[in-house]
DNA sequence: GTTGCGATTGCCT
DNA sequence: GGCAATCGCAACT
């Protein structure tokens, strides 16, 4: 392994090794690629400590082991028996949700995976963005610093914060961020749910 | 062994 | 805005 990979692995390691609602927020504006396929990350959740709305908040089960796995590895799991949602794990137990990307590279990939071309909905939630970016779950636990995942650093943003959406448990934490002005969003930051 | 429920999406009215 | 689809997982008997 050269230099420049132990570098980038061990400052994104130190990067993603503390509370998930301070890494969200900072990861609004990096990249991420899959095999080449990505664009900007515009939006996040946190699921932090003591969090009931947390995969992890009962303890350490077969799905949710990635979460107590080594940070900045990815927690994917099965939602609604039909999607997958794609983690960033920072300090043990806690993970940020990638809810949605702006499209910069491999788009007529995207394209042909989600079956659509309005560009502003191939990433826009974590079940569309798993299925654009040709996720399997057979990755859950692999380091979101080695192939085939690659992530860019992004600059200080204007940030958005609101509630998380579909949880039940622990629904009026702000622990959503999203890029200001963005066309890509899941959706709108003003309005509580749909 | 059984049950109930989602960190969702897309189609329908 | 409403709701069906679809199934792995974890809680419970």
């Amino acid at each position: 392994m050269t230099l420049i990979q132990d570098t980038t692995r061990d400052e994104l390691a130190m990067f993603f090794s503390r509370e998930a609602e301070i890494v969200a927020q900072e990861l609004v504006g990096w990249e991420l690629y899959v095999k080449g396929v990505g664009g900007r990350i515009v939006e996040t959740e946190a699921y932090g400590h003591n969090d009931a709305a947390s995969h992890s908040f009962r303890g350490q089960t077969p799905r949710n082991k990635a979460m107590f796995g080594h940070a900045a590895h990815v927690y994917i799991y099965r939602s609604y028996g039909i999607h997958l949602c794609l983690n960033i794990v920072c300090r043990t137990g806690q993970a940020v949700l990638l809810r949605a990307i702006e499209p910069l590279q491999g788009i007529d990939r995207m394209v042909t995976r989600r079956n659509t071309d309005t560009r502003t909905q191939l990433c826009s939630g974590p079940g569309k963005l798993a299925s654009a970016l040709g996720l399997d779950h057979a990755m859950d636990g692999s380091s979101a610093y080695q192939p085939p995942f690659e992530l860019r650093k992004g600059i200080a943003h204007d940030i958005l914060v609101g509630t998380r959406i579909g949880i039940t448990k622990n629904p009026d934490a702000p622990w959503r961020f999203g890029l200001k002005g963005s066309r890509y969003l899941s959706r709108g930051f003003s309005d509580r749910n749909k």
